[in-house]
RNA sequence: GCGCCUGUAGCUCAACCGGAUAGAGCACCGGCCUUCUAAGCCGGCGGUUGCAGGUUCGAGUCCUGUCGGGCGCGCCA
């Protein structure tokens, strides 16, 4: 709809600057085309006119009527205002509203989907958990964030492959080894032998028991086989990585998080001396020097705000170095658009990274790759923290929110606010069945249109869908009319969404679309005599219902036909 | 001290990359409805958008300063 009306528009200022009311030269602004706050407002309003009365010297309401004559007829709109300072109010007529609700039921699943990607190939990283423990609190607002984007981009043209990076090479994988190694010598935290920054949570227990065992684990598409040998610090090491990887793909699988297509290994960097000739690139570039025996990468040419060691005195490399690398193969793996996402306690790295692909110079823009950060989530019951998970320990695991309020109430909550805003999560909130959860409010919109079908089927009925669709001029109350808007704004949302990188604005948006079903629901019966006026209903019952289960399966939601 | 994020009604949050009178829900007060699933409707109360400047036709939104909260400031990752 935004789009027609665009095009529209810009129609209309070719049209009034062929009349010569507008200078030739006074190139077409960055008007919006925007919902309205209120409805008397129109549909959609426009600022063109404002924004071009300056560079055209002239009043902005003399233009914008300028405007209005020139706009080319339209069959979706039924009426033009011109408003306060200059807006232009475009009324839509309904037949522009039945047109969308045939199109949610023709299009069905694809509904509100672009081409707006041109199937370009863009990725996305996300999770990358090192494989030291179950995936915890923090890690499962990044898998729902970023698997809601990557859903959001395949929607909107976009070839997208999901990548998961971990280190499974570094002193935290040799503290996992020496745990391991620990609690098969049946040594506890407790004993003074126990390794100094040992991993502490039960799960070591079970890994020790699996290699003692000589069990197999397969995990990122190979299988790795426990030797028993306790003495093999290496071999512990693979067995532990494999079943930790293990361990956190059952937890994303639990929270219906779409498989990632690759799994990039840290170690695979010095395996292809990636690292290296990284580290060799940078000096080759000259942003680099040598100060008390270590080597420097002057990130300060790239507005860090001081410069950062790359090679330590002893030799080995600091962590951001292989980022940069890694990063360097995502862009010769051809990804001209990549987004990051990370906890916002990394927010450091990014300006590092980017900072090191710049002193390379291989023409890589400086705001590439994009970032997503997320922030804390703290989660509360009974108006206490909770913090503790019995498993791992130190730290409350997804799983464990899982299993507490469930997988929708889980994926709902951790998408539904801005992620770069702190978030609390109220395990009470998540598990009441009242209006107050917007999960329950929700799958509960589209369970009750399944029960509307169902109800119909009981009484002998049947719903006509293409006397419905040909009825929809029956519906004229104030709720349907509401409905409809908000059936046809699902496109700009998701429009809005994946521009913004903001997914919650789905989970606000369906909250919105499921307030306006009920609100109908209770106004009115849907299975009344009139069959036309039924089917009617019922068409416009079941297109808000497929834009719920669309919207809902973007943030990986389940749609419930019974609650 | 420096950097990043954040601050909107009593509470949880909106406000569509500068637009019109800052909106919902919950809570509270007064009426009403109760049907295909347990649902809602009307009205009332509630705000100097932390504070102070600036930019312009127009600022919750952008800039500067300031205050509060979070995170990060290592030759850790």
């Amino acid at each position: 709809m935004k789009d027609q009306l665009r095009h529209l528009v810009l129609r209309a200022i070719a049209q009034v600057q062929a009349e010569g009311l507008l200078p030739a030269d006074v190139a077409a602004p960055a008007f919006v085309i925007e919902r309205t706050r209120s409805r008397d407002h129109g549909d959609f309003a426009c600022n063109a006119a404002l924004l071009l009365a300056k560079p055209a010297r002239r009043k902005p309401r003399e233009l914008a009527e300028a405007l209005v004559a020139a706009l080319p007829q339209s069959n979706v709109v039924s009426k033009v205002e011109i408003a306060g300072p200059g807006f232009i109010n475009i009324f839509l007529g309904a037949s522009a509203y039945h047109e969308e609700v045939r199109r949610v039921l023709a299009r069905v699943t694809d509904y509100g989907h672009s081409d707006g990607g041109a199937q370009r190939k863009m990725q996305i990283e996300f999770v990358s958990a090192n494989p030291t423990g179950p995936l915890h609190v923090g890690h499962g607002r990044a898998a729902a964030v970023g698997d809601c984007l990557a859903r959001l981009f395949t929607a909107t043209g976009w070839t997208v492959a999901r990548e998961f990076y971990y280190n499974d090479a570094g002193a935290q994988i040799t503290n996992l080894a020496l745990s391991v190694q620990a609690r098969c010598r049946n040594i506890d935290p407790e004993d003074t032998r126990w390794p100094a920054d040992g991993y502490r949570g039960e799960y070591i227990r079970d890994v020790a028991r699996a290699f003692l065992d000589s069990e197999s684990v397969h995990a990122d598409g190979h299988d790795v086989r426990a030797t028993g040998n306790v003495d093999d610090l290496d071999a512990i090491r693979r067995f532990a990585v494999a079943w930790l990887r293990r361990e956190q793909d059952e937890d994303l699988r639990a929270f219906a998080v779409a498989p990632f297509d690759n799994f990039f290994l840290e170690s695979s960097l010095y395996g292809d001396g990636l690292v290296n000739q990284t580290a060799h690139d940078l000096v080759a570039h000259g942003h680099t020097y040598e100060k008390d025996g270590a080597l420097w990468l002057k990130t300060t040419d790239f507005g860090d705000d001081k410069d950062r060691v790359m090679r330590k005195s002893d030799g080995s490399y600091t962590y951001f170095l292989p980022d940069v690398a890694y990063h360097v193969t995502k862009w010769k793996r051809g990804y001209r658009r990549a987004i990051t996402e990370l906890g916002a306690d990394h927010h450091s790295t990014l300006m590092r990274v980017r900072a090191g692909l710049q002193a390379l110079d291989m023409g890589i823009p400086p705001d590439w790759p994009e970032y997503v950060l997320h922030q804390m989530v703290t989660v509360m019951r009974g108006g206490e923290e909770v913090k503790i998970s019995k498993r791992a320990g130190g730290y409350l695991t997804l799983r464990d929110l899982i299993d507490t309020v469930g997988r929708d109430a889980t994926r709902y909550f951790l998408i539904a606010r801005k992620s770069d805003s702190q978030m609390v999560f109220d395990i009470d909130l998540a598990l009441s069945q009242s209006n107050d959860n917007p999960v329950y409010y929700i799958q509960y919109a589209h369970a009750r249109v399944c029960s509307v079908h169902r109800t119909l089927a009981e009484r002998g009925l049947a719903w006509n869908r293409d006397n419905g669709l040909a009825n929809l001029a029956l519906l004229t109350t104030e709720h349907e009319i509401a409905m409809m808007v908000e059936v046809a704004r699902y496109p700009e949302i998701i429009e809005a969404a994946a521009a913004n990188l903001e997914p919650q604005l789905i989970a606000t948006y369906l909250r919105e679309l499921a307030y306006a079903l009920h609100n109908w629901y209770n106004a009115h019966a849907f299975i009344v005599d009139d069959p036309n006026l039924r089917d009617a209903r019922l068409a416009l019952a079941t297109a808000a219902r497929q834009v719920i289960a669309n919207g809902l399966d973007l943030l990986g939601v389940s749609a419930p036909e019974k609650m």
